[in-house]
DNA sequence: AGAATAGTGTCTTTTAGACAATATAGG
DNA sequence: CCTATATTGTCTAAAAGACACTATTCT
């Protein structure tokens, strides 16, 4: 698709959006990846926008809010097996008045002509969802509307439109209960990885230190990771071996919907 | 407010609901209460119809979801206290598809005469919540356009509406992880309470056999009931103590954001 | 040789879990 | 006095948690 199609695409959408859209529900993804012992977001800034923004859209008739967060969130990141977790719906009715984002701004900015009533401007509802991958493997694109799309430090953010700084900061709270119900590395993590590795990104989720001796013990007496005949050369001193998740057993652990205390 | 005057608002509601409310966007709640060993949902049948559903309804635009699930479930149970959780949108397109509630059936029942099209027949995300209460506290009432309102058990459930089955089973799966990061006995029971009642709770809400003196051994060191000098008179027997939840503790272990295995 | 990082074991304390006898009130 | 229910304690096993040295590799 050229550059020509997709804004033609985009023209027909805001014009006939509701042809195909709910009006007023809209989806917004928080995307977390890590990377050097740091949470990362995937945010976008529209072409000639000073905000950056989660990457959010609207949700076809036809389809559910899961299936549009997903379909959203892979026209960003290329990727088609992320995980996306509904955690919270965010329903203030002045969360999308923002003085950077007007039908006048926006007319001037993309030189398509629209109403002052136009229903992209209406109060909408969104449906937040987080996703959990592994920061390498996202290639962040852009398109015909996107100048920049990009990891930012989850403790170093941008200005933000509208609520999704909140959005954000109710998505790491999300994550705080969820990681005692899923074995999260297996979702942030290379295929394969090293324990330092696995252990400074439970440190940076859960914010605080954990004995690498204890938290290697509890991973090996729940038969959850496997240990690889390989190392892995990363440059100075020793070479740490590589470990796999066993998958099935991580499996098994979130249907048996025990807690995970970590 | 007497019927006519419930009435004349019903159709107002109806005829011009889309100028207050969102279109395509309801709330339910899944009302949760617990009486003799049994989780009770309570449940509403319109009149004239012959499936139950769950108390819900629309969102002003005025409002957040929360605030309209609030409001609607409060005016069903009379409380105005109730702790409300969001867990889930539901967004099948097919969600809504139900034989039993048509334009032609539903004009035919009330009296009013609406189009095919019309935004009520549309379909619907619902944002769905729980909510917990003390069984004896509710007094469900009726209104114009209620035929009954009342428990069901949660075992035994009718014929339900929609795909409102399958909220309630998602919402006690959302209220299982609820309960290891809230102490939850304190919003289903009564303000005293004795052990048994307790004891039998947890064990509905995790249909699993719990050990009374591990169990009560638990509760005592996380210093979260306190037993008062005070018995109820329950019939035969003996009469038990009654304890009280001591809410600083209770308050405090949910803001430690700490993991509570029972 | 020295510096940096990986990897591993023991002991103590705490918690979970199995288990049943005693006390008391009502009939 | 008998019965039904409430209440309570001990022992064992498992898990959590504190703690530090050794091994390896690179420079």
């Amino acid at each position: 698709m050229d550059e020509l199609e997709l804004r033609k695409i985009m023209e027909d959408q805001v014009m006939d959006g509701l042809k195909y859209f709910y009006r007023n529900i809209s989806v917004d993804s928080v995307i977390i990846g890590y990377h050097e012992k740091e949470l990362k977001v995937l945010l976008q800034r529209p072409q000639n926008f000073q905000k950056w923004g989660l990457p959010g859209g609207y949700v076809f008739k036809t389809e559910t809010v899961d299936d549009a967060a997903f379909r959203i969130v892979q026209y960003r990141t290329q990727l088609d097996n992320l995980f996306l977790h509904q955690f919270k719906v965010f329903s203030n009715p002045d969360r999308v008045k923002d003085a950077g984002f007007t039908p006048e701004i926006y007319s001037k900015i993309t030189g398509i002509k629209i109403d002052d009533d136009h229903w992209m401007f209406d109060n909408f509802v969104s449906i937040a969802f987080f996703a959990l991958t592994e920061f390498s493997l996202v290639q962040p694109t852009g398109s015909a509307y996107l100048e920049e799309c990009c990891w930012w430090d989850i403790n170093n953010l941008p200005e933000l439109l509208f609520d999704h700084a909140d959005i954000i900061k109710e998505a790491l709270k999300a994550l705080k209960i969820f990681i005692h119900h899923h074995p999260i590395g297996y979702e942030l993590l290379p295929e394969k990885f090293t324990l330092p590795e696995l252990h400074s990104l439970y440190e940076t989720i859960l914010n605080k230190k954990l004995d690498i001796r204890n938290f290697t013990k509890k991973l090996v007496s729940m038969d959850l990771i496997t240990k690889l005949d390989e190392q892995r050369n990363i440059g100075a001193h020793r070479s740490p071996y590589l470990y796999m998740f066993n998958k099935e057993r991580y499996d098994q652990l979130i249907n048996e919907e025990e807690v995970i205390v970590i």
